[in-house]
DNA sequence: GTGGTCTAGACCACG
DNA sequence: GTGGTCTAGACCACA
């Protein structure tokens, strides 16, 4: 069962960042066709959110046909997201987590590492745009 | 100078977007003390976006104590943040740049890659709140 | 409820006077941590001035760590203010009051009062900073 | 010869503090008419500020008639401001600065006595204007 | 309904 | 010309 997380300083609104979790969790294969989501209330008790912002995100998975909502069931993932094969994702994870550790070691916070991260994405996207 | 970009798509405001790559530019040794920022004017300008946005941007670095508008000169910058030497941030940065190759060559897209980097991002942040 | 006003005579910015007061009113005992203010909605409308304005003072008190907006339910105290015990406090503002009520026997209208007071406490600055 | 100050956190736009502070000294009597101001180089050396700004200063108690340019020479109080006998303000003012002293000892610091000070005379004006 | 963001445009203070 | 303040009004996120 996918467990959320709120980042309530980053500035994107909760309900979106639970969008994104549900999304990087399907490309990630965590999450799998027909898995069941925790329900609204969960949600909203553990993030300590209102309910309304939960079931916002889950109605904007819906409208993306990734998820449908099952009345006194749940819900459930309706759609993956094409990924790579969980062998080759495995490897680059292995990859990051490495250069991770290493940039760690080097004296590096979650902040300078997330800066740099953010730099480096920001360049690559620009690159491929072109 | 430091070149701002605006991502409208992320959900992040403008104005954060713009202060957090003032924050990773100072991390990362682009930006040093006393470094001028572009005018309100000449950002607004660039990114088509109000001179407003641009300086809620500035008026927050002020408040954090990084920078300072100078009537008639100018914003500049007041205080820098830690970072690593620019050797070593230059040699992680390599190594992380390798790596995105590598997922990029395995078929990764950018947002893809951006999904993978987030999970395993938030991950280590709940390591290192341990 | 705080009662704010605004004297826009005086050249001090509108969103600077509310937070003056507030911050005044935290000093003398007026407002207590948890306390509400009143809706940005409400100032507006009673002193005439924009919600924008409004907002930030209360923006500004966010900053300063004195206050925190709650989406959907108002703007709360977050911090108090070092003060004198209450007691202590109205014996004093007795003390400055019946001078005041001296000073307007003597023929002194608010403006001068205002002069005389503001010489004498700039001159009180100076001393306390050597 | 008057001895100006610039506080640049109170909001209160420089030049405007200059005329309150000309205005003060004619209203306390420390200022005669006839007696010469500081020349705007003088000023602006001395508080740090541009000289367009004393300039301004002055041009608006050139405006008030109260003081007059010879060029030249320097600049001129040309018209004092009713106040008090000068006993009787002495007077007054003992009054003040031992109620201050008193709060000075009581623990209140500048700003605390700038809060009460702030909120007693806010109190008086709308007395008066009743 | 409450706070928060953005836009558009006017005006002021300062250099 | 540069930063800073204010207004007016639209739209979003949250409770």
């Amino acid at each position: 069962m996918i467990e959320f997380r709120v980042d309530t300083g980053s500035g994107v609104p909760p309900y979106r960042q639970l969008v994104h979790q549900v999304e990087h969790a399907l490309r990630l294969g965590q999450l799998q066709v027909g898995d069941r989501l925790p329900t609204v209330k969960e949600v909203a008790k553990n993030l300590v959110i209102n309910p309304n912002t939960v079931l916002k995100a889950y109605r904007e998975l819906e409208h993306k046909g990734l998820a449908k909502g099952r009345p006194g069931q749940g819900t459930f993932i309706e759609q993956g997201l094409v990924g790579l094969p969980a062998e080759k994702q495995a490897e680059l994870r292995a990859g990051l987590e490495s250069w991770l550790a290493e940039a760690h070691r080097a004296g590096m916070d979650a902040d300078g590492i997330a800066a740099l991260v953010a730099t480096v994405l920001a360049e690559f996207r620009q690159e491929e745009r072109k």
